[in-house]
DNA sequence: ATTGGATGAGAGAGCGCTCTCTCAAGAGAT
DNA sequence: ATCTCTTGAGAGAGCGCTCTCTCATCCAAT
């Protein structure tokens, strides 16, 4: 009762093994009918090959570690961003018939069995999703000589070819956006500046106001939207006059928005809000929200494209993909 | 510049392979000095296993497959849960030192890629997440001999093990606390008719009204927010002195907010809304929203620990779990 | 001193596949 | 008719590991 093998078709089919498993792996040079006959016995026996044993011989495995370096809690809290990522790529790599082998690194320990797994040559290539300064698994992989991409830029400089969006350059749309219509005291909420993404959208914020010199009241949250509601109370405590506020993430956005609703600040009339993602709920907000849009499936299939194109032998260049101002209600 | 193997390792410690072998599995039966030189010629060597020679003669292979079977537009769309049960299940897995290989089952060719993956031995078990009714997997799945466990309880009967949350159960405490409340025209927007979820809550709606003999009043969406506020549109059109409405999910229950924002209707001294799921932003609607929880993360962790069991041998049985209503200011 | 277990370690088969090498057969050129 | 060249198919090694079988060694019991 055991799975049949290319020994058993061969045999069925009357031919050597060799010659069956030219006609799985698809060459030309077999002869039309006994091409037809492996198949037909193919198709009788059920046979599927056996991928340990090929890839034993191979020393390829056809699959691909997503590896996602993030503390476990804050994954997939809520944040649509994270799903959408693992849902595009997991599906660009399905049609480029490559496994997807899902790892989340959430701390020391599991870091460990990362490394290790990887190093065990379980997969062809890893992509990784880390978006915290301080990981040492971007440096880590890149020493593992296997085919590695980021999605989002590696905090530390390392030898990694990665995919990400355009977060100062977006950063300073929405705000240029909150000068031209006319707000004096533009406040931001920041992202955690110990991950990229709240690093470069905080400059960006401070790139605009350095150039139309107007003061920068700055609050700093975790992307949630938790923290969000409190750096709003802050700084409505902090600047009682503010009259617009740049968040760093629509979560957090979305937070600000209930503290300010709390505060009887009305939006974006007293106090104009833009977000940063373009999630699905910024359409839903009390009013919708004016946000960045980045294109986070494009990005992911993008990603994959470049690792595939590594296995390739392909240069491999950081791509940095364009943001779009998203105008609602809210600003 | 190849990975070094047991062979390898054998000869610097001066053992042969099947000693090597012996000591990486950990058998007792090798003396202490040897694995200790064992050991360190590991160590010094870098030495991993290769897994594929190794699933090559054990037939084992250490991973799962966690199968998605979804229209790929629905799955991360923007539903917090799937999410959610990936990441719990996958840290489950990991706790158990099984991988986790994501499939996503979009529509038919990656359901045949499925199933030939799984024909093909590639993974111990399986675990499903799948609410369509309609869906073919659940029984093309429980064919294959492989131990399969399911999120969700499938449509079709059959032999599969499953989790599930109370569905009935949490909608009927949800429309009594509308009832108790006080309210006597209730209707509801249920969720789609071929997901099981769908069928369930607008059961234990309808349960609740017969008892209580009050009218039904049914719009049905698609569990997304942009149907929820379309069938709250029509509600209000079919019967404007509706005073409550029970959404089978909080995605929907958003999006009738903002219709019953846009009519002018006040929640909850108008109309009260009850949702379902208790996702993140339940909390930051406004006003906030009265919902059923139910907990995913110990539900996928459950199905987990189903199908660990099911390797053991141990008796399946499916799994319910209780749901609890969780009273905010929307009703 | 002889036997009889334990105990610890090695030899070697074999898991299912790919791929190189070899060779047979037929086609075309001389 | 002989030789070369292409084409198609088989033989067999080997990928890295586990695990059964076998055997050597040591110690206690006779």
């Amino acid at each position: 009762m055991r799975r049949p093998t290319l020994e058993a078709v061969a045999a069925r089919a009357g031919v050597s093994r060799a010659t069956a498993s030219r006609v799985v792996n698809g060459q030309t040079t077999v002869a039309p009918h006994i091409r037809d006959a492996v198949l037909r016995a193919i198709d009788e026996l059920g046979y599927v090959p056996n991928s340990a044993a090929r890839s034993l011989v191979t020393q390829r495995t056809d699959s691909i570690a997503l590896v996602i370096s993030e503390p476990g809690t804050r994954v997939f809290s809520d944040d649509p961003w994270f799903a959408m990522a693992i849902r595009s790529a997991s599906m660009e790599l399905e049609e480029a018939n490559k496994q997807v082998v899902l790892m989340m690194a959430s701390n020391a320990k599991s870091h460990a069995r990362v490394e290790r797994y990887i190093a065990g040559g379980h997969v062809d290539g890893v992509m990784l999703i880390s978006m915290h300064g301080a990981d040492p698994l971007p440096a880590a992989l890149s020493r593992l000589r296997v085919p590695v991409v980021s999605y989002g830029r590696p905090a530390v400089p390392v030898d990694i070819p990665y995919v990400d969006n355009d977060n100062v350059g977006g950063a300073e749309a929405g705000v240029k956006h909150l000068v031209e219509s006319g707000r004096r005291r533009i406040a931001t909420i920041a992202g955690p500046q110990d991950m990229i993404a709240g690093q470069d959208r905080l400059t960006g914020y401070r790139n605009v106001l350095r150039d139309s010199d107007l003061r920068s009241i700055v609050a700093v949250g975790d992307f949630t939207r938790e923290s969000g509601a409190v750096a709003m109370r802050q700084l409505l405590g902090d600047d009682p006059s503010l009259d617009a506020v740049f968040v760093a993430n629509d979560l957090m956005a979305i937070g600000a928005l209930q503290s300010l609703r709390q505060a009887g600040r009305r939006v974006p009339d007293d106090v104009a809000v833009v977000g940063f993602d373009d999630i699905e709920a910024a359409k839903y907000t009390e009013p919708p929200l004016t946000t960045l849009r980045h294109p986070v499936i494009e990005q992911a299939a993008a990603m994959v494209r470049l690792l595939l194109g590594l296995f390739e032998g392909e240069p491999a260049d950081p791509m940095i993909l364009p943001t779009e101002l998203v105008i609602r209600e809210s600003a």
